[in-house]
DNA sequence: CAGTGAGCGAGCTTCCGCTTGACTT
């Protein structure tokens, strides 16, 4: 006989928990949900009032049976799942697949994991609420009706596998519709002008920056000239104390986004280092959206600091969550014993535990004391004038610990240290440089700044962010990608010395990295999606339908009458969608073709991208190319595409045999002396690739080759032992082998090879990304 | 492996949110 039975949802959590209720209590975890919709049906009985169909799927099967042969035995079952909407159900599935009793069962809560906050809630029970449990209906059974029905439309209007959902399609039309906005910006330039100024004492140097920047070159030079013979003198000096204030302790998303702007994490890489964190007891909870910290956790930060710091460190503060939605069932994430400096473990965790200590720490700290001084100094012959800002600190605070990234890429750090200086003074020229500066379009979202943007707008929670982002990957419509910049030409005019002279830089521009772009099967499935569904891509459709949820959850809206609601027309708008849209390939004509006279366009074809001159109905047959990596269907020109089809191409003669250069299935190639050699996308083009640096390509090809051999035969020729990825291997006719861990790759004979063959060749590796049923 | 771009149609794909391992290569 158990006295107590605790369930929680996650196992770290039980084991904590039962160290503070002693013995007579036992902790378990349901290890999240224990049922769910089915999985390869709709699950939702339209007919019956929409009654969703609930199964325990397989994998919880254990965990199940465990948990009702102990709650069989107990006298108490306590129900300690999260408090939030998802926590509810977790609780009343429970109660429903145990067969739990409402006599001995009792439903607490707690939002974080103290000893008084845990027995506080255990002298609190309460019983489930089946309102909030209907609000969590509420949401499953819209989601799945909204992915459910979406989806299958896009098999047959696009093509098959793809997906569609309440998040994951507002996430892809984000990334969508930033490309397009940045596709038509337009970069302006205009001239910065700088004037550096030196002091009486010519010790130090003043930078002060024109008040407007000048359109064009023209003007430029002549304000240079009247600068020339001009006095500079300082006209007025302000000074205006400034504070910066710490950022909140970190949340799921805010964790995300300064991960990879100080450690260059991915999303997912965050998330899994954070697992390993709690899990070995080092923070708390790794997904949540409360900026909250618990009464002792702000006591033992000031414990820390002052100790570490002094007391003009210390101000301890609460914060309050702003998030849209946010449902707050736990604490921030912070380490669980903020004396903890440093952990055991690999290098990538202690550097993300440093930064979860830092931020928790600084959080509780003194705001910075600023004082910015802005100069300004008059020019003699004209009206414009130059204004010296700085920026002294008079406090550093929380800034001692931690400072907060941010996502602006062409930050200038142009607060610096003013000498002294008063008005009236005159400051001699040093030299006026005058720099071309061009405006820059919105940048690309990374995995981070995408998390940022949805949890501003409500959409997805802290458990779904890194999966949403690898989701929208793996359907590709959208790639991570790296891109390399252009050159651009700059000018700058400087006036040193009374003399103005003029130069002509080349700076990088437009480089990327680990960036999101969507692809073409990306913006045709949006395009199609917004088209017909505008209401589910709408980017407050979220927030909308939240509310309502609310309104289920305090018990004033039935949620099957909410559904019904939603329902209804949708599914309307399915069934029209079905039978009446055209498929969608993203068929864009872009002129004809001057030699022919046939329309040239691009599309979707079975094969990813193609271009096509001619339609399928003329009587020859119309012609087919490729897009090349990095092409886009929505951006490419005429004259691009006009392009793809002067291949092959036939770059010239090597070794008296022809090189020539195409693309196909698997992407750019050489072709020479019937052997093929692929070209990287983005550093060769088939188009442009010359004879030496093809004969370059194909001789660095085979000393890499000869670098693979380990071994050869005098019996075959034939036959090699080859280094790959995993070691050595036999390769005869094709067909590779495995070479057995009894017989070492050096030493091996040629009647053990032959033997090898004659077992055959190794298996075809089996379908990825499955798992059998 | 490297020329494709059509059509027929079996059987399959798919959502969002809670949670962790158990599996290859």
């Amino acid at each position: 006989m158990i006295e107590n039975l605790v369930i929680v949802e996650s196992p770290a959590k039980a084991s904590t928990i039962e160290k503070f209720l002693g013995k007579d209590y036992l902790v378990k975890s349901s290890f999240g949900h224990i049922r769910d919709l089915e999985k390869k049906n709709l699950g939702i009985d339209l007919e019956k009032d929409y009654s969703p169909q609930y199964i325990v799927p397989d994998e919880k099967k254990k965990i199940v049976a465990e948990l009702k042969k102990l709650a069989k035995d107990a006298r108490t079952v306590w129900l300690a799942s999260d408090e939030d909407r998802e926590g509810e159900a977790i609780a009343w599935h429970l109660f429903e697949v145990l067969g739990l009793k409402k006599d001995n069962t009792k439903r607490i809560v707690f939002n974080e994991i103290t000893k008084d906050a845990i027995q506080k809630a255990i002298k609190n029970p309460r019983s489930i609420d089946y309102n909030l449990v209907n609000a969590q209906q509420a949401r499953r059974v819209l989601d799945r009706l909204v992915g459910f029905e979406l989806s299958p439309i896009l098999w047959k209007k696009v093509k098959p596998s793809l997906s569609a959902g309440r998040v994951q399609s507002v996430a892809v039309r984000l990334i969508v519709e930033r490309e397009r906005e940045i596709h038509a910006f337009k970069s302006t330039s205009s001239f910065k002008v700088n004037a550096h100024f030196l002091t009486d004492e010519k010790k130090t140097t003043v930078l002060a920056e024109l008040e407007d920047k000048i359109k064009i070159r023209e003007h430029t030079l002549a304000f240079l000239k009247k600068c020339q013979n001009a006095q500079f003198k300082v006209s007025d000096i302000v000074t205006k104390p400034s504070k910066k204030s710490p950022a909140p302790p970190f949340t799921t998303s805010t964790l995300q986004q300064e991960a990879s702007r100080k450690l260059g994490f991915s999303v997912a890489q965050t998330m899994m280092l954070a697992q390993k964190l709690y899990e070995a007891g080092n923070i708390t909870y790794m997904r949540t959206d409360s900026v909250n910290l618990s009464e002792s956790a702000i006591g033992m930060a000031k414990t820390v600091i002052l100790k570490e710091f002094g007391e003009k460190y210390s101000f301890p503060r609460q914060y309050k969550t702003k998030t849209k939605g946010a449902q707050e069932a736990h604490e921030a994430i912070r380490p669980t014993y903020l004396d903890k400096t440093d952990i055991a473990g690999a290098t990538s965790e202690k550097k993300l535990y440093d930064l979860i200590w830092k931020r928790a720490v600084a959080s509780q700290m003194s705001d910075a004391a600023l004082e910015k001084t802005t100069v300004t100094i008059d020019i003699s012959s004209t009206p414009e004038k130059f204004i010296a800002s700085g920026e002294v600190m008079k406090f550093d605070g929380f800034l001692k610990v931690y400072i907060e990234s941010t996502d602006d890429e062409h930050e200038e750090n142009s607060e610096k240290l003013l000498p002294p200086m008063k008005i009236g003074q005159m400051l001699n020229l040093d030299y006026i440089k005058a720099t071309e500066r061009f405006t820059h379009h919105l940048p690309r979202y990374t995995e981070a700044s995408l998390v940022k943007k949805l949890e501003e707008l409500g959409i997805g929670r802290p458990s779904t962010y890194a999966p949403t982002i690898s989701t929208i990957q793996q359907r590709g419509y959208v790639v991570k990608e790296d891109r390399e910049g252009t050159l651009r030409e700059y000018q700058e005019i400087i006036l040193k010395n009374q003399q103005i002279t003029e130069q002509k830089l080349k700076e990088t521009t437009g480089a990327e990295k680990a960036k999101l772009f969507p692809s073409d099967i990306g913006m045709i499935v949006n395009d199609f999606l917004v088209q017909h569904f505008k209401d589910i891509l709408d980017y407050n459709f979220t927030a909308s339908v939240e509310k309502e949820f609310d309104e289920i959850a305090i018990g004033s809206v039935k949620w099957t009458k909410m559904i019904d609601k939603f329902y209804q027309p949708f599914h309307k708008k399915v069934t029209i969608t079905t039978e009446t849209s055209e498929r969608s390939v993203g068929e864009r004509i872009l002129g004809k073709d001057p030699e022919s006279g046939k329309p040239v366009m691009v599309r979707i074809g079975r094969f990813g991208p193609m271009a096509q001159i001619g339609e399928s109905s003329d009587e020859d047959k119309p012609r087919f190319a490729g897009l090349l990596k990095g092409q886009s269907i929505d951006t490419i020109s005429l004259e691009e595409v006009l392009d793809l089809f002067k291949l092959p191409r036939v770059i010239g003669l090597f070794e008296n045999k022809e090189i020539s250069a195409s693309v196909g299935r698997f992407g750019p190639y050489l072709k020479h002396d019937s052997k093929f050699y692929s070209l990287k996308p983005g550093q060769d083009s088939p188009l442009t690739v010359n004879l030496e640096r093809a004969i370059e390509i194909i001789q660095t090809k085979r000393i890499e080759q000869e670098n693979k051999i380990l071994k050869t035969f005098t019996e075959d020729p034939d036959l090699k032992i080859l280094k790959g990825h995993w070691g050595a291997y036999l390769a005869y006719n094709k067909n590779n082998y495995k070479i057995p861990k009894t017989i070492s790759a050096e030493t091996i004979t040629f009647q053990e090879c032959q033997e090898i063959i004659k077992n055959g060749p190794s298996k075809a590796k089996p379908k990825r990304g499955k798992k059998s049923k």
